[in-house]
DNA sequence: ATAAAAAGTATTGTATACAATATGGTGACT
DNA sequence: AGTCACCATATTGTATACAATACTTTTTAT
C-alpha cells in the first residue's frame, strides 16, 4: 500500500472513530508523523477525503473535519431516494444466481448480528449490510452512479442511523432485505425499486426524527 | 490565484479543447513547465481532476484523459434524469423574482445565440445555458445534489450536445426553456418537472442516436 | 532470426527544504 | 484600560532532490 493510501485510511478511520471530531482543525505535520509518512502523501490523501466531504479545505490555513447538520442529511437522503431505488430496479434483470444466493447470505448475516449486542455486532452488521447495498448496487450495471452513493453514503452515517434503530426498526430494516431478495429472484423491478424507496424512507425517517428529538444537528 | 488553480484551470480547458485527448497519457514534467508551476500543485491539480472524472489515475504510470463510451453516457444521461427534474421541482417554489427574471434572460440569450452561427456564438450559447441551469438548480436548496450534476454534466458533453442539434432540436429545446420559467411563474413545480424530464430525454435521444450514427463512440 | 534477459532511461512516488501566509502575543500609544 | 500595530511563531503552499518503479532498447543465447 502506498503512503497516500496509508494516510487516507489512517486519516479517514480516525474520523469515523471520533478521533478528530467535526469541526476540528487538522494540522499536516502532526498527522504525517503519526502515520509514518511525508506531508506530499498525506495531502494527495487530504485532497481525496476532501472530494468525498469528510474534510473542507480552508485556503492558507489547512483543513477542518466537515460537519453534517440536519438539512445536510436531509439533501443525502433526498438524492439516495432518486437513486437507489431506481439502480436497484436495473438490478434485479441483471443478478444471477450466485449473486442472488449473497445477498440472502448477507441479508441473513445483517438479521443474526441484529440479535447480538455489542460493538463487534455493530461492525459486523455494519459491514454485512455495506456488502448486500454494494452487491445490489454493483449489479445495477452504472458504475458512476454507484461511485456517487458510496460518496455520499458514508460509514459514519450508516454506523448512527444503526445505533439509532428501534427493535421494531432493526425488524423492518432486515424484512426489507429479504424482500427485496424475493423481488430480485422473481425478476419483478418494480417491486424492488418499491421496497428498496421504502427502506431510504424508513431510514430517513429515524435518522430525521432522532435528530430532532436530541437536538444536537452537528453531532454524527 | 494559486499554483494548484493554475495547474487546474490550465490542465481542464487543454482537455476542452482538445489538446490532450482521450486516452493520452499526460506526463508531469512536461506540463508542470508548461504552466510554469513545479510537479507538487500539479499533482494536486491532478487529483481533483481525476476525482471530477476528467482524468484517470494509473498507479506508478501517471495519468490519462478519460475516455467516455456510448454507455458512459447513457448512464450519466440516466442519472440527470433521476436528479435534475427533482431538483428542479424542488426550485420552483423557491425562485424569487430576480431569479425569474434572470431565467428568462438566459433563455432569451440561449435563443439568440441559436439564430447565430460560429464558434463565439456557440460559446455564449453554451455560457447562457449553463447559467440557466445553474441558476435552476442552485435555487434548490441542494448544494450536494448540484455538485454532483455539475460534476457529472461536464462541458465538453453539452458543447457536444449543441453542435449536434439539428435546427427542429435547437428550436424544441430553447421552447422547453421558456416553458420551465413559465411553470415556476404558475408556481407548478409538477410541470416545471416534467418539462425538465423531456428537455432532458430529448437532449439524451440526439446525443445517443448520433453517436450511433457515427460510430466514434470514444470521440466526445 | 527470434526470444528472453539485462541494463539503461524515463517517469512516477516520496521526503525535505524553502517561501508565503496566517496566527498569537507583546508593547506602545490614545 | 483598551486598541492598534508590529514582531515572533506556527502552519500551509511550493519547489526540488532523491527513491522506487515502469518502460525501452540492446545484447546474448538458442
Amino acid at each position: 500500500m502506498s503512503s497516500t493510501e496509508v494516510a487516507y485510511h489512517g486519516v479517514r478511520s480516525d474520523i469515523l472513530n471520533r478521533v478528530y471530531r467535526p469541526g476540528d482543525r487538522i494540522k499536516e505535520t502532526a498527522v504525517a508523523q503519526k502515520y509514518g509518512v511525508s506531508r506530499t502523501p498525506l495531502r494527495e490523501a487530504f485532497r481525496r477525503l476532501i472530494s468525498e466531504g469528510w474534510l473542507e479545505n480552508v485556503p492558507n490555513q489547512g483543513v477542518r473535519v466537515s460537519t453534517w447538520s440536519h438539512t445536510d442529511l436531509e439533501h443525502i437522503f433526498d438524492i439516495r431516494v432518486r437513486l437507489e431505488p431506481y439502480l436497484t430496479g436495473c438490478a434485479v434483470g441483471r443478478l444471477d444466481a450466485d449473486q442472488l444466493l449473497a445477498l440472502e447470505t448477507y441479508a441473513d448475516d445483517i438479521a443474526r448480528f441484529s440479535n447480538t449486542s455489542g460493538e463487534t455486532a455493530i461492525q459486523k452488521r455494519t459491514q454485512a449490510n455495506h456488502q448486500f447495498h454494494k452487491t445490489l448496487l454493483t449489479a445495477s450495471g452504472n458504475p458512476r452512479a454507484v461511485a456517487i452513493l458510496n460518496n455520499l453514503v458514508e460509514l459514519p452515517l450508516v454506523i448512527w442511523t444503526f445505533r439509532q434503530f428501534t427493535p421494531q426498526e432493526t425488524a423492518r430494516s432486515n424484512a426489507h432485505h429479504y424482500e427485496i431478495v424475493e423481488a430480485a429472484r422473481a425478476r419483478d423491478a418494480q417491486w424492488a425499486e418499491s421496497v428498496m424507496l421504502s427502506h431510504i424512507l424508513a431510514a430517513k425517517n429515524t435518522v430525521i426524527s432522532r435528530l430532532t428529538q436530541s437536538s444536537a444537528s452537528t453531532e454524527c
